[in-house]
Parts: structure tokens; sequence; C-alpha cells
DNA sequence: AGTTCCATGTCGCGG
DNA sequence: CCGCGACGTGGAACT
């Protein structure tokens, strides 16, 4: 990684055009040779940057930036106070727990947690304008789907009231109702579910890790 | 700014949980407090930040980041490889061309792209839940709502179908009908809004712009 | 403070 | 590679 803290102007052209007039700022590129510019301050994002791949031409006082889309950052420098450089090695990366993902994973796992005899059809139910979360069959036979969320909000009910306008029109599958499932459910959310006859149920990742760590344990 | 390079491994604990193994990584301080951890690759984004406000707490070899909402990061730090701490000042920020804003400006001005005798009646129009882009009146007299987007997903056939819907309680405009444009559409949102009744239309951003320029160029 | 909506969104998965 | 949806989305504008 290689960080310079100089007064400098930035121009970028791509996908939009931006300017940034002289300051002091802090310059990064890093190993792969993506550019990063920081303020100090305003936010932890940077102000303006370049994604690898691309390539870095450099002069005393200007880089320039090219990638193979044809974004160009353009780094005009001025007084530099400060300059360093050094192998920091590879990242093992992040592990992250407790998404979307791993909540559906859990729920598809324990159905019933939707209804007694629910039982599981499909994870990622395929419909004309996107995937289902999950696919069930109640104890009547009834078709459910079941939209998954980490926090519920009146997106995530538009999205699953979608699905089920095209559900129902397949005669192999309607009726379909729908079961909204999140770790909580924001108010609004709740009345537009119960206005459009949707059932929501908040849902404990907790609870669900436990028993899942219970039925490992098992075997 | 100030500025640790040292091994590190971090814990997050908020919205989720995160974890990154012992690596050396560079550790950012802002002049607002937001704090940001960079691996020398992958992305220009870091791999785990803390925004402002946040309090920081210090020791030998452990920092803790908590925010008001109760989120923290923990961060523990080996061997310190370098360490420097300087003020960088305001900075002007970003000046940015071609979004939004500029689309709408641009077909403000030709609302003929959206057929022949097309006038516009008002930009920003408002309606109680929000302000359509463009509202025009065709050449039968009918009221037509614009939405624009740079790319045209399904969120804004929503919010189009959400403004549809007041629009047309409106005695004095009903019928309105809908056009939802943008320079590029997802296929899925050209299905929802042929599904609903709503006309879409891509638009080239160039072409405006050229189409802007040669009229800027006759006065 | 809460809500809505844009973004050079970025990221990851699946076809 | 494109399409699609999640994201600790972040951030700004407006109520």
């Amino acid at each position: 990684m290689r960080i310079r803290i100089a007064e400098c102007t930035v121009r970028y052209e791509g996908r939009l055009n931006a300017y940034l007039p002289s300051a002091t700022r802090l310059v990064m590129v890093k190993a792969d040779g993506c550019v990063a510019i920081h303020a100090d301050g305003g936010a932890y994002k940077p102000l303006n940057w370049m994604n690898a791949p691309n390539t870095l031409t450099e002069d005393d006082h200007q880089w320039i930036v090219i990638n193979p889309k044809g974004e160009k950052l353009i780094i005009d420098f001025g007084e530099i106070h400060f300059e360093t450089a050094l192998e920091m090695g590879e990242d093992p990366g992040l592990q992250k727990d407790g998404v979307e993902l791993e909540l559906q994973r859990l729920l598809a796992e324990r159905p019933e947690t939707f209804g007694e005899r629910m039982e599981l059809v499909r994870r990622e139910f395929p419909t004309p304008i996107g995937p289902v979360d999950l696919l069930c069959r109640d104890g009547d036979g009834v078709s459910v789907a079941i939209e998954i969320k980490r926090r519920g909000e009146i997106d995530g009910v538009e999205q699953l009231t979608r699905y089920l306008d095209f559900l129902n029109r397949d005669t192999r599958l309607a009726p379909v109702r729908g079961i909204f499932a999140a770790q909580s459910i924001k108010p609004q959310a709740k009345l537009l579910c119960e206005d459009r006859g949707i059932v929501w149920v908040e849902v404990d990742y907790d609870d669900l890790k436990g028993t899942d760590s219970d039925v490992m344990k098992l075997f």
C-alpha cells in the first residue's frame, strides 16, 4: 500500500463527471491497484476513487488512472506533505454472521416455524420477476410464499405482494398465501401486511441458531 | 487525520456480528471521529468501519469505538508498524455533473421525446407522497406523469405507480397515464411496466446533451 | 428525529 | 458476462 498526503485537485470522468477543488487529502493506492482519495472527515468512504483493475500513469505532479471501461481519474498534486509505502500482505477477509442468507437457511430448515405441518417445497422459487425466498405447502396443501428480511419494512411487503400476484396467476399453485418474516417488523409494514391478508411473523435469530445448534448436537 | 498501520484483529457487534482475523491493516481515524480499517486490496472501501458520531476509548493495545446506537467496534493491536497524525483542514467537497437531476432538466426541455405533441405542465409536480418528476399533457389533452431514473429498476416503477394512484384520484387530472423513462431499463422493470399499463422509454443521455448543446449554439 | 430516495452505489450469487 | 437482490447499504433532502 502506498499513501500520499498532499495538496491536490481531482477530476473524474466516467459514469459522471466530478471535480474536487484544491485541498489537502490522503491518496491511497492499494496492492491491487485501486485508488482512493480521502478527505479528513465527512464520511468513512472516499471522496473519489477508482476500482481495480486500472492503470496508473504518473509524473512529478500528476497521476492519471484509467480503467478498462474508459473511466478516468486525474489527480494533480501541489505540495506533498507526506508519503510512504509498505507491504501488508494478503488479508484473510471478513467473517460475517447474522445476515439474510443465514436467516433464510435457518428458516428453510425449520418450516414448522410458520405453521404446524408446513413443508418446504423450494428455496429461491423462481417467478418472472425474481425468486421467492421460500415456497412452502401448509397442512391443508395450500401453497405459501414466504419472504424473509432481516428488517421488515414496506419494501419487503411490496416485493412479496408482487410475487403473490404472479404466483396466483399460476393455476397449478393458486391460491397462494403469503407470509412476511423478519427479525423485527416496522409497524407500518405490519399494517400493510394485514391490509393485504399477508401474515407477518417476527423470528428470533438467536432462538433459531440455538435450535440449529441443538439439532447439530443430536448428530 | 490519524493513521496507524499495524497487526490487528477487529470485531464488530452491531447490525450484524463480524470478525477480522489477525493481519496487517491500515486504521484511519478522521477528524470527525469516524474510523475505517483498510486491507491492502480487495476493494476501495474499508473492511470494517464506524461512522461518526462515536466515542473512541483507547489503551495500549485495544481501541473500542461505540456509537450512540450501541454498535461496537473493537480493535486489538499487535505490532504497530507505523503511525502518524496530521491536520488536513476542511474539504470543499465534490462537484458532480450528469446525475438524475441533469437528466430531468434535459428531458423537461424536450417533452417531445415522449410523444409528438407532448407538452410540459410542470417539473416536480407535487403529490401527497412526493413530487412527480414531470407532469405533461399529450396531444389529446390527457395528463401524463413521467418518472425519470438514470437506471430503470422495479423500485422506480413502484414509485410511479404510487404517484399515478394519487394523481388519478384528482378528478381534474384523471385519467393520468404513466411513462417510465431511464437511460436503461431492466427487463423485469419493463415487464412490470407493461403489466401495469405504464409506457417505458429508454433515453440516451449523450443524445440529449448533444441536442441541448446544439440548441445552446443557436443562441 | 423519521422517512424517502439517489448512488460513479458495491457486492455476491445464479443463469 | 448479465440480471437481480441484499447491504452494517451511506448520504442528502425534506417533513
